[in-house]
DNA sequence: GCCGTTTTCGGCCCGACTGTTTTCAGTCG
């Protein structure tokens, strides 16, 4: 939560750009359902509004266009008071309702919800007996003992907002999966090692693949002859450990030294499943499975999946499984399978309709790494790479690659050492003479060229049509207004050369929000005329990123996941561009990448 | 606030840990 209460809402929202409406919408529904919790309304009213934000954020079409339809009242988990907000924000550029919420509280109280271990109660307290309305005051008010003798409020807790204060200011925040993968990998590792252990995985947002991580999740079945307050002392004592955030018998929270959260859930063997599955999450893809097993007669907890009645007789004490035989809690797939649902795959735990799917034994076979057999957007020493093109295929080979697309930068990446149409012309015959030496691989005469500002290319047609493939790309005007933005990129699609637009909207995570684009006019014309869309696999670029990517394929556009690699590493990254995909519902029959080498220069044949 | 092949009212997922407590509230995931 950020402080924008005072800064969304006002008379500049109608210059806003179809998608960013959403998420405008969404931080409003946010900061509202934040206030809602702080002055202590019906804690159901907050997740109510705080589902509505997280909706608005997954939504894979503009919001303006549900309400123009009239379906808005369709949409699940969007009532009459969100409506009455959504249309009076759509209509006006502002809502009445939230602009009375957002000003009822100080704005100050918002971010203090980010301080770890103080909540929308205490924060309340705080305001209401100490008269704290920001966390510069709450600092103030501690350093003077203004908070001494308040109800509920000892000495340990006032040490514990401190230090929650502490940490907030050298918390990174979410942190990249390239970053957290690695670290959870090797923590697993370590625990899987301990004395007592039969085995580990990592959960969490991690095993989910999400683009960025909060935290590392950790489940761990434990010997039954072992105690597991002993391993989780262990634990706490690894080397990367900087800080204990809670430790008890089954569960230790700890930040490593480069501040982030690793938690570690510790189980007996019969209830790993359950645990791995509760561990997982997404939250909301638990909620929604937790009251399915309601719905038949079941309790789930991260324990296992229970008969309901039985449940509620039974003998239960704090850090151990209930005292009856579950349903299923051994294997996730065993849980699944008791609530009559299909195996829903990490990735798709979001609760965007996976569980419905699962349901009907609809749920799309994902793609994975080994379903690609080629790369068609990479660089060289012709440009900005740092590989030749032979080092490159050979690389590609090793990977078991059947094609590879070299497709240096054109004229206008000056600062890329971008090709002139003569230079071009050189490397697409050295391209040719390196793919006539190279067994087992067929290399592709390509160029990433510069979508210009308006849209034209980089080089005339006469020039591309050398090419045996054309990625497009934007590099430059990324703040563009979004009518012009869309209406640029809509030139390239239309493009006969243009085969695929490279990293379409130039976002990149953490520090560039890319093109306002309206992605609902892109996609219905790249699925006409025949252009891939791209998943850039490299981190932090992941673009198309899983929203996108999803309603790419539900509007028919054929995918491309590239590495952009510029170097024989650079291919590595892959793995990254797949996870996109997995979040997205991706298929094979979706990726120009996953076709044969044959069935690539059909599609490429097609459009020319 | 949202929702409904048991409901238009009465529910809303479930448990661990901490701190301030003589039985529980707050926070977190």
């Amino acid at each position: 939560m950020d402080n924008r209460a005072t800064s969304v809402g006002g008379a500049g929202a109608l210059q806003l750009s179809p998608m960013s409406l959403n998420h405008e919408l969404a931080d409003i529904f946010r900061t509202m359902a934040a206030v809602f919790e702080i002055k202590g309304e019906s804690i159901f009213k907050a997740i109510a509004f705080s589902k509505v934000s997280r909706i608005l954020n997954d939504m894979t079409f503009d919001i303006r266009k549900a309400y123009d339809d009239g379906t808005l009242a369709q949409i699940e988990g969007i009532g009459a008071s969100s409506r009455k907000v959504i249309e009076d924000y759509l209509k006006n550029g502002r809502s009445a309702d939230f602009e009375e919420v957002s000003t009822s509280v100080p704005a100050g109280l918002l971010p203090m919800l980010e301080i770890p271990g103080l909540g929308p109660k205490t924060i309340a307290l705080l305001w209401k007996e100490r008269g704290v309305t920001n966390v510069e005051e709450l600092v103030k008010a501690i350093d003077e003992g203004k908070l001494d003798g308040l109800k509920g409020i000892g000495a340990k807790k006032i040490d514990s907002i401190k230090q929650g204060i502490a940490l907030r200011a050298q918390a990174k925040g979410r942190v990249g999966i390239v970053e957290a993968l690695p670290i959870g990998d090797s923590l697993v590792e370590r625990v899987r090692a301990l004395k007592g252990i039969k085995q580990a995985e990592v959960a969490g947002s991690l095993r989910r693949r999400k683009e960025t991580i909060g935290d590392v999740d950790i489940v761990a079945a434990i010997d039954g002859k072992v105690d597991p307050s002993e391993i989780s002392a262990e634990f706490v004592k690894f080397p990367e450990v900087q800080h204990i955030l809670g430790q008890g018998t089954s569960k230790a929270s700890v930040l490593t030294a480069g501040g982030l959260q690793v938690d570690l859930r510790l189980v007996p063997e019969e209830n790993f499943g359950a645990a791995l599955l509760y561990f997982t999450g997404s939250k909301d893809h638990n909620v929604r499975i937790r009251s399915r097993a309601l719905d038949r007669g079941m309790t789930l907890s991260e324990w296992g999946l229970y008969d309901l009645a039985k449940y509620e007789k039974a003998e239960k004490k704090t850090a151990e499984a209930p005292k009856l035989k579950p349903v299923a809690s051994k294997t996730e797939a065993d849980i699944y399978k008791a609530l009559g649902l299909a195996y829903v795959e990490p990735e798709m735990r979001e609760d965007r309709g996976e569980v419905a799917l699962a349901e009907a034994n609809k749920l799309p076979k994902l793609i994975t790494l080994a379903d690609i057999r080629g790369d068609l957007h990479t660089h060289t020493t012709a440009s900005d790479g740092i590989a030749s093109i032979e080092e490159m295929a050979a690389a590609a080979v090793a990977l078991g690659y059947k094609f590879l697309a070299i497709t240096d930068h054109s004229k206008s990446q000056v600062i890329a050492n971008g090709l002139t149409a003569e230079r071009l012309l050189k490397h697409i015959a050295a391209i040719r003479k390196a793919d006539g030496k190279v067994k087992g691989i067929k290399l592709l005469a390509g160029c990433e060229v510069d979508i210009l500002v308006d849209g034209r290319l980089d080089f005339e047609e006469a020039v591309l049509k050398e090419l045996d493939i054309v990625v497009a790309s934007p590099h430059v005007s990324l703040k563009q207004e979004s009518g012009k933005a869309t209406d640029r990129l809509k030139r390239a699609i239309d493009t006969r050369y243009v085969n695929i637009i490279g990293h379409p909207t130039g976002r990149l995570i953490n520090s560039r929000e890319g093109l306002p684009l309206d992605l609902a006019q892109l996609f219905p014309l790249a699925a006409k005329n025949g252009t891939a869309m791209e998943i850039n696999a490299g981190y932090p670029r992941l673009d198309l990123n899983e929203i996108n990517a999803r309603a790419a394929i539900e509007a028919g556009v054929t995918l491309s996941i590239n590495t952009d690699a510029h170097s024989t590493v650079g291919f590595g990254e892959m793995i990254y561009g797949i996870n996109v995909a997995r979040r997205a519902g991706v298929m094979v029959s979706h990726v120009l990448n996953c076709m044969s080498f044959t069935d690539v220069m059909t599609f490429i044949e097609k459009k020319r």
